[in-house]
RNA sequence: CGGGGCGUGGCGCAGUCCGGUUAGCGCGUCUGGUUUGGGACCAGAAGGCCGGAGGUUCGAAUCCUCUCGCCCCGACCA
């Protein structure tokens, strides 16, 4: 079956401008060369063009997770939500997760651990059956409170997901760093410039996992990252900085009135006490419990740390009052000392040990100066729980810190056995025993790998598609071909002999003026023009564009098709 | 969720503050003609109950109320 690929037939509406909000240069140029088309927000439809080039991606996808042994699944979007009880996620997703609502008992799936660990569960009996890495690429839902960005941020998109079944530690091991290399792979056969951080968990759960992101003032993720190498999500990003530690004098607790100090910026500026000297207290509810947060000034406490120390997300900041009833005080005089209940308090790893600090007094408008954590408090639990800032040295080597902005586009992780053992899906090991399967999961989302492609690939005429991805091999720029027979003809001749070397083409033979037709050109992206005028084939030539660097040349006709072909052959 | 902005022929916008002929402009579309190596030109034409509902008024795109949609910023720091 052979589409017809003449512009004049083919649904490609480019388009001269867009509305004035779209901003990131990809969303644009994506509308602008008739990729896609947006139906409501988040939503978005791939049209003829990019839907080619979306297959493109999945090709190179396939082709890489079949590499490592992948087998491709396609699992429904429409889930029972059972399933996701039993992992305890419908609570865990929240808000995100889509419920049906005229048939009780439905979801729209965010994501496949629950479906994947089902069947494992259903046929998975042995450790012979193992290890197996089982995949699909399919369209995932998640309710965004703000979708962004174009197709970089949806309420719908498609996702190349992945799951590795393991009996051993060894073996998640090996799952893991074949998708690491996978990833890379795919990556780079996609022209994409990334970089791999460490990363949280976040609602997955699991053991260790690692992001592949694309620096980009529109990305939502930050990272920590050195020139020497080190890199992280900011989520899970520490960094090499001394405690506050003991200072000699060892001076009696004191009440002070701090009326109106509100901050520690203010009991900075009012009575004059250095700023890590301060212990900040946040206060937080789990629950019914409320838990104490104690920072160093004014550290930044970094939730997702807060979330891998509670073991869950289902916590918020208390209100007013309840801060009242369980403290003594409200907001900006709270403490770990004289406190009015029981209340768990932990404390940044920061704090330890420190004396000289002044808190709260859990009574309004006062503080406590000269607390001693190893003599007025019994603070157990230290955590690191600061987020790092810019310039701080990081841990490996001490390099200063860089935060950048980055879009995620893949993320690899070792869930261990958190789905298995909730869901029970067990194996026998060689001695008979019943274990939970060892899991990983690793997914990439593919619009972003093609938003972060035209966002790295582009110039002010428009994309420059690469080798891999390019939708079309070549596209025959047919100059004036209403009124020239011998245009047309040699315009046909490009376009079947093309075809015929496996090569496809994109030919327009619209009755537009040169320019449209140029313009057009540079703006869709293909990487080799070939730009067919009466002059030129007067003597029997035709001239070949390069989109990368602009470069031309003149050839004949047979040439060309030589020429497209060892183009793509390198 | 909080704050801000926007919704007017297919697309991009003006008009709204200060209500008043027939609601404009650019692009696109259709017809005819002239052009043709970087978004052509001339002539003519089609296409809009101004997001929706209600209200004020002699009269509403314009004022008021409600509502829907879309975009942007923010959503621990006590």
């Amino acid at each position: 079956m052979v589409i017809d690929m003449r512009l004049s037939k083919y649904f490609i509406p480019t388009l001269k401008e867009v509305t004035a909000d779209v901003q990131m240069p990809s969303h644009k140029l994506m509308l602008r060369s008739g990729m896609v088309r947006q139906l409501a927000a988040g939503v978005f439809s791939w049209l003829p063009m990019g839907h080619t080039v979306l297959k493109k991606v999945m090709n190179v996808l396939r082709e890489e997770i079949d590499r490592i042994g992948g087998q491709e699944f396609l699992l429904p979007a429409l889930n029972p939500i059972d399933i996701w009880e039993e992992t305890n996620r419908v609570e865990a997703m929240g808000e995100v997760m889509f419920h049906i609502k005229n048939r009780d008992g439905l979801i729209l799936a965010p994501t496949h651990e629950e479906v994947i660990t089902f069947h494992a569960r259903q046929h998975v009996r042995s450790y012979r059956d193992m290890p197996m890495i089982w995949y699909q690429i399919q369209t995932k839902f998640r309710n965004e409170p703000r979708p962004k960005s174009g197709v970089l941020r949806g309420r719908q998109f498609i996702m190349k997901d992945a799951y590795s079944l393991d009996s051993t530690w060894e073996g998640l091991d090996e799952s893991y760093q074949k998708h690491y290399e996978a990833y890379t792979r795919i990556f780079d056969r996609c022209g994409i410039k990334f970089f791999v951080v460490g990363a949280s968990s976040g609602a997955m759960g699991g053991k260790q996992s690692q992001e592949f992101m694309v620096e980009s003032d529109a990305g939502e993720d930050l990272c920590a990252i050195s020139d020497s190498g080190y890199a992280a999500n900011i989520e899970v990003a520490t960094s090499n900085i001394p405690p506050v530690g003991r200072i000699a004098e060892e001076l009696e607790i004191e009440e002070f009135a701090t009326p109106n100090a509100k901050s520690i910026d203010d009991l900075v500026e009012q009575f004059n006490i250095p700023e890590e000297r301060c212990a900040k207290s946040v206060v937080y509810m789990v629950e019914d419990a409320p838990i104490l947060v104690l920072m160093r000034g004014n550290d930044e406490l970094n939730e997702n740390k807060l979330e891998s120390i509670l073991g869950t997300n289902v916590f918020r900041p208390a209100t007013s009052e309840e801060l009242i009833q369980f403290t003594g005080a409200d907001g900006g005089s709270i403490g770990p000392v004289n406190l009015k209940t029981k209340v768990r308090v932990i404390a940044d790893n920061l704090l330890k040990d420190a004396n000289g600090l002044v808190s709260g007094a859990n009574k309004d408008g006062y503080h406590f100066k000269n607390i001693d954590f190893k003599r007025d408090v019994n603070i157990e639990e230290f955590y690191d729980l600061r987020t790092v800032i810019e310039g701080e040295p990081n841990p490996i080597d001490g390099e200063p810190i860089r935060i950048v902005k980055a879009i995620e586009l893949g993320h690899i992780f070792k869930l261990g056995t958190r789905y298995s053992a909730a869901m029970g899906a067990n194996f026998l090991d060689a001695e008979g025993k019943e274990n939970p399967i060892i899991m990983g999961s690793y997914g990439i989302g593919v619009e972003r790998v093609i938003a972060c492609f035209v966002e790295q690939h582009f110039d002010e005429y428009g994309i420059k598609w690469n080798k891999e991805l390019t939708p079309f091999h070549a596209h025959i720029v047919g100059l004036n071909t209403k009124k020239s027979e011998e245009v047309r003809e040699a315009c046909e001749k490009l376009y079947e002999g093309l075809k015929e070397v496996s090569l496809d083409s994109l030919y327009d033979d619209r009755d537009d003026s040169v320019g449209v037709k140029f313009n057009d050109a540079d703006l869709l992206g293909v990487p080799v023009q070939i730009i067919v005028g009466s002059k030129n084939l007067a003597n029997g030539l035709v001239e070949l564009k390069y989109r990368e660097t602009g470069e031309k040349e003149m050839v004949s006709l047979e040439e060309a098709i030589d020429k497209v072909k060892s183009y793509y052959l390198v």
